[in-house]
DNA sequence: CCCTTTATCCAAACCGCTTTGGATTTGGCC
DNA sequence: GGCCAAATCCAAAGCGGTTTGGATAAAGGG
């Protein structure tokens, strides 16, 4: 019963040719209603289900996508990236689609791809993370692997199909919000720049003083790997200086707790003494929800970016002539216990 | 040259057969070393790589290893379970492995595991986080695919190959240092303990308070998903209430930082006022490390558990008629600045 | 009543690799 | 020189499905 017969033994049981019992089994139109209702109970009552190689090697398709992530990763990109993996993980499921995940050698990523299309394990891949100097879709193009990328590879927008975020626009809302309320030093706590992503975001902060007259202080300025520490350190160096900012904009929730921790050691109160907005990705494990979250914060949730990418990739999959398609999910601005009004003396 | 010849067409520009070439390629003995040497490079100028579902079909090996997860996964387990993966990631594709992830509804769960075995999707599956009346170990022996779990499931130890730390002895030790310092009332920020891990980490600190005659306070013991704000808000009911415990231990980094907020917020001090004692993941994005790390804690390193329970399963799969074999891991015991004497008069 | 559709079903080819069971050649040895 | 073993290589049979190109029978049309 568990342990699988295969087609022929199935269609011997039933004495019809393997053709007929393989159409019934997938709904081809060829066969009778009659004859189909009888294969299913016997594949049924026998356990049958078609060997997947062997399916995959006659269709030609691998019914799986790729995600390659180098080793190295840079840490802070762990949780987000498996919110991600989680959301485009259930898509694929739902349409009968494998996830494969290949960790690799920094060095060995360019030859995860080249396997992946040389070898036909996957039908396509989603790129993670994409740096400014983004190189992978040259490469996918070549190799004639259909891809998704989740964020924008600069210059490479329209011939791409990508699911991304608004970070500049986001980061701009929110350094507007914090302006109105009257701050003018806000410090900037963002991931590594290197990133499209924090590139973006840098943007739409510099933009949004900019536009109010305000130049950048570049002392309060940083950009690393996103962890709690990075936020506490920096925020409690920059708490301590001489002139310290009333404000953060952070690009985590991981940093921001960091930050919120500073904060705290320094004797100072978040949402009175010291505001503060993070993006916040919506990690199962982080929740800010509630009435009033405690943290005032950009919101856009990645796991439904990772169903939204895993569909994208699916339909040029399917329709492979089809042009570029890509999402740009604009995110929430949400108040929360973390911002309030400048202080009124500069201490 | 990127896209793929395959063996007939390589065996035809070599004018030898395909099972020469085929041995060739995969270092069986007889072949000349001059005609291998000839092969691969031919293979190499071609660009050639075997397909891979065919050798799956051929050689009736999938070369994958399956980890099924519920889409409900308990939302504290996801950084724990990527770190894990990423471990486990890195042995598979050393081996030439792939790893595919199923992200399913519960209710599909074990229809999950049976697809695996009946389409011969994975040779093996690792089991994560066992609960107390654990089954998955029934079906899988039932389907005959190999396994390895993360974790312990109480009574089939023997029966079954695992990886584990000593989790009660963790949690022992830990006690064993508050009450060393001073700390009677000792506050439990369990995980959820319907799991496996949880439920031993409990009968840890109860065992160590019974050993020096107390009894744990059932006022004091949660047990939940370890979230920040779980963290957070059980530590502040319990600080505001009229016996409020001086020490914690807490199950996770994530909800010790939640509960290193909540003492702040109360106006006290993490290390003098409170004492805290977390396991620790040793989760990339959550460093604790350095010389003196913030949070005393027990730490065990998921991400090699996942390394190690790959190369277990890995081993059970070329080594069908091996016995079972387990690796039981002990957390270090690490001293940071979060503990401290208990003070002295209870306020 | 005969011929063309239409509805069902089937035999065999094919997907791209591995592997079994020889066939052929070469070399050593008596 | 004849024989046996070792060294090379190959044709063909799988692996377990899907799909092409009919074959057969029943139904419909003139």
């Amino acid at each position: 019963m568990s342990n699988g017969v295969n087609l022929k033994e199935l269609s011997q049981r039933l004495n019809l040719s393997q053709t007929t019992v393989s159409r019934a089994l997938n709904g081809y139109p060829e066969v009778s209603e009659e004859t189909r209702k009888r294969v299913t109970e016997m594949a049924d009552k026998l356990g049958y289900a078609p060997n997947s190689q062997a399916r995959r090697l006659a269709t030609g398709r691998a019914m799986a996508i790729g995600h390659v992530i180098p080793r190295s990763i840079h840490e802070m990109m762990n949780p987000i990236f498996l919110e991600f993996i989680a959301g485009a993980g259930e898509t694929y499921s739902r349409h009968g689609y494998d996830m494969i995940i290949s960790v690799v050698d920094d060095a060995k990523e360019e030859d995860a791809y080249r396997q992946i299309a040389s070898r036909k394990k996957a039908d396509g891949v989603i790129i993670h993370g994409p740096a400014n100097d983004e190189r992978r879709h040259r490469l996918l193009k070549e190799l004639n692997l259909p891809f998704v990328v989740h964020g924008r590879i600069p210059g490479a927008e329209e011939e791409t199909s990508w699911i991304d975020m608004n970070n500049r626009r986001a980061f701009e809302r929110a350094t507007n919000l914090l302006l109105d309320l009257g701050h003018t030093r806000i410090a900037l706590l963002n991931g590594l720049e290197h990133m499209d992503f924090a590139n973006r975001r840098r943007r739409g902060f510099e933009e949004a003083l900019a536009a109010r007259g305000l130049t950048p202080d570049p002392a309060l300025m940083r950009s690393a790997d996103m962890t709690e520490p990075y936020g506490c350190d920096n925020a409690m160096e920059m708490l301590k200086s001489d002139n310290p900012p009333t404000a953060f904009l952070i690009s985590s929730m991981i940093s921001a707790i960091g930050v919120a921790r500073a904060v705290g050691q320094c004797g100072l109160k978040t949402g009175r003494d010291v505001s503060i907005i993070t993006h916040d990705d919506a990690l199962s494990f982080l929740p800010n929800s509630g009435e009033v979250p405690i943290f005032t914060c950009t919101r856009s949730s990645v796991r439904y970016a990772g169903e939204k990418a895993a569909e994208l990739l699916l339909n040029m999959i399917s329709n492979p002539a089809s042009k570029p398609a890509s999402l740009h999910l604009d995110a929430e601005l949400i108040i929360g216990q973390s911002t309030g009004p400048a202080p009124a003396a500069p201490k």
